[in-house]
RNA sequence: GGCUCCGUAGCAUAACUGAAUAGUGCAUCUGACUACGGAUCAGAAGGUUACAGGUUUGAAUCCUGUCGGAGUCACCA
């Protein structure tokens, strides 16, 4: 039980004994005590008004005065208008403290494998082009919220689903195919995914002088557009596709291979991986079957040109094609037959879609489409939207070059630690080996918490130049804390450590509100988990560090000549780097034990 | 144009379900290393929470309107 919900209960009851009606839990509004104010946890009184038919203060007074001669643990109070400052025992902290010692996963609560599971799509790329800034905001947010869940309780599958057919993959087989003599990742010593962007890139260009010339014949443009021969030809090689034929199929195997082999490094030199991994190829015609059934229920209805469509204006939203009239299938009818599959192999209590705001619309639909074909899980869907990831200069363009690469981002990041390590001396003893691994620690917490503190709905601005800090609120700093930490605890090593806290050793504010502070950790796992906000663990990492920074500049540690306050202070700090460990490991995030 | 989301110091952001004087970082200025790690700490300055009304004991938060921005409204994915 949290401590709010501790004092909280005990309100309850006191204010039933004092006005002889029991308030409503949600009446009895408990918060932490601000900075500024006397007290760890504070009751406001306005609610309660109505029951006391007092005062704000008298009410406050009266309730304090209950809860003090009642509950042991309270220590005492006082009332600034209509705010019950409440102060906790010294006992009651050790305790807490002595309680949280002796969790060695303090926060973390295991998965319950009688819940029903819950599964986590998310980074779900394109094959034709290598990954940037907006596909790593995706998959920093997908893996973060997936080790959240995990630790707050759910079995979680993390499932990727690559896109791997269309027409743009064929734009980029049929530029290689015309201008590629043959190149391959080995020959050329590039990512392969690096290596078939390019030609989509190529592709581009090549059509557009192609419009041009045929615009230049007279043609008018709109018709150049649908009739330049290389897109013809893209088009030809989709259809070869449909049709199985085989050198097509080999030569797109063939290039999806190097794009994953590409894919491979990204995500491995990101950290992030996949319990599963679908590809469209093998699911795109999924949903056919689950649509004519609709159809035949009466819940979708066919046009004259046979295509099917369902019809969602009275629910304030548009007509939606799902069959067009060749029969095939379009992107929804596939996430129809997706999720079906899904919540058959997963029997999933949420399924949750890690993907931009620009698709909120589109898991509007799907959701309603789910829950008018009757199946009773179409509430466990949810859409998980996340805003863009905007540039200084706007929106990120692959045509005019302003996208940032994935790769390229990442390997930034660790240089600037480099840079930043050999300049400040850091990392001299260490061997190279070992350093490049703190840099890469370093760089990728750096550039990893960047991302996740911003709340995942709304947009944000990434300044490639000066965006990413090594100090302040950063990745860094809550490392360097860590990794300070680490350095005390490795010369303590002779010290004996603490058993048990003793009340009596606690002698600071600064210390109590570092015990109140870690207190908070599992209560703050579980409101990340229950809204899907990992920045909500950001937040509170680096105030906690922040917090004990603050201590660890004005108090001593090694140097307490009292041996029970020492410990005591040495056992804090310890379960302090703990919770910033865990806390970073949600996000994704190492911590070293030197920086 | 319809629908959805967003406007918080120069920049980037926080505020759980409406609660106390709107927190924090960067940048700027000032100060603290004979060190348990200065990638740190302390201080200064910077705000009419886009604007105008309303509801409430109490509004950045809820409602209405205006202005500004983004997204979406494909037989694309």
């Amino acid at each position: 039980m949290s401590t709010e919900q501790f004092i909280q209960g005990k309100a309850q009851g006191v204010i039933e004994d004092l006005y002889g009606v029991k308030p409503d839990i949600s009446l009895v509004q408990i918060q932490k005590t601000r900075k500024e104010f006397e007290g760890d946890y504070t009751l406001v009184a306005f609610p309660l008004l109505k029951m006391s038919k007092k005062s704000p203060e008298i009410t406050c007074r009266e309730i304090g005065e209950a809860l003090a001669k009642s509950c042991p643990e309270v220590k005492g109070f006082n009332v600034v208008k209509g705010f019950l400052n409440i102060s906790l025992s010294l006992e009651y902290w050790a305790n807490v403290l002595n309680t949280i010692i002796a969790n060695k996963e303090f926060g973390f609560k295991q998965a319950n494998s009688n819940d029903k599971p819950v599964v986590v799509e998310f980074s779900s790329p394109n094959t034709n082009k290598p990954l940037h800034l907006g596909h790593v905001r995706n998959n920093l947010l997908g893996f973060s919220i997936s080790r959240i869940l995990e630790k707050s309780g759910k079995r979680v599958y993390k499932v990727n689903l690559v896109n791997d057919r269309g027409i743009h993959i064929c734009k980029s087989m049929i530029a290689w195919l015309k201008l590629g003599n043959g190149e391959t990742p080995e020959t050329t010593g590039k990512k392969g995914d690096h290596l078939v962007g390019d030609y989509y890139v190529r592709f581009d260009k090549e059509y557009k002088a192609e419009i041009g010339n045929l615009v230049a014949q007279g043609m008018a443009e709109d018709e150049a557009k649908a009739k330049a021969p290389i897109l013809l030809q893209a088009q030809e090689l989709l259809r070869k596709w449909e049709a199985k034929d085989p050198e097509t199929i080999a030569l797109w195997s063939k290039m999806n291979g190097w794009v994953y082999d590409g894919f491979e490094k990204t995500y491995s030199s990101l950290g992030i991986s996949f319990d599963k991994t679908y590809y469209e190829s093998q699911t795109y015609l999924l949903g056919k079957s689950v649509v004519n059934d609709g159809l035949n229920r009466g819940v979708f209805k066919q046009k004259d040109d046979s295509s099917v469509w369902i019809d969602l204006t009275a629910d304030g939203l548009d007509e939606k094609l799902l069959l067009r009239a060749d029969g095939t299938s379009v992107y929804i009818t596939q996430d129809i037959g997706t999720a079906i599959e899904r919540f058959n192999e997963f029997k999933f209590g949420e399924h949750i879609y890690v993907v931009g705001n620009e698709q909120e619309y589109h898991f509007q639909v799907l959701k309603l489409i789910m829950k008018k074909l009757g199946y009773d899980w179409s509430d466990a869907l949810y859409h998980l939207s996340y805003g863009m990831v905007q540039l200084p200069e706007g929106k990120m363009k692959s045509r005019e070059g302003t996208v940032v690469d994935a790769d390229d981002l990442v390997s930034e990041m660790v240089n600037t630690a480099r840079e930043m390590a050999e300049e400040l001396g850091k990392l001299d003893d260490l061997e190279s080996e070992e350093a490049s691994q703190v840099y890469q620690t370093v760089g990728l917490g750096a550039l990893k918490y960047f991302i996740l503190k911003v709340d995942p709905k709304k947009n944000m601005t990434f300044n490639p130049k000066e965006s990413i800090d090594f100090n302040g609120n950063t990745g860094p700093f809550i490392q360097y804390t860590h990794a300070r930490i680490r350095s005390v605890l490795r010369k303590a090593d002779n010290l004996a450590p603490a058993i048990t806290i003793k009340p009596e050793n606690i002698n600071t504010s600064k210390e109590l509100d570092l015990i109140q502070m870690i207190n908070l950790f599992p209560e703050t796992v579980g409101i990340s988990a229950e809204s899907h906000n990992p920045a909500i663990i950001a937040n509170y990492a680096y105030e906690l560090a922040k917090e004990y920074n603050q201590f660890y500049h004005d108090f001593q540690i090694l140097k307490e000549a009292n041996p029970g306050i020492r410990s005591f202070r040495l056992e804090l700090s310890h379960q302090i780097a703990e919770v910033l460990k865990r806390s970073m490991w949600l996000l994704g995030i190492d911590v070293p034990d030197k920086m």
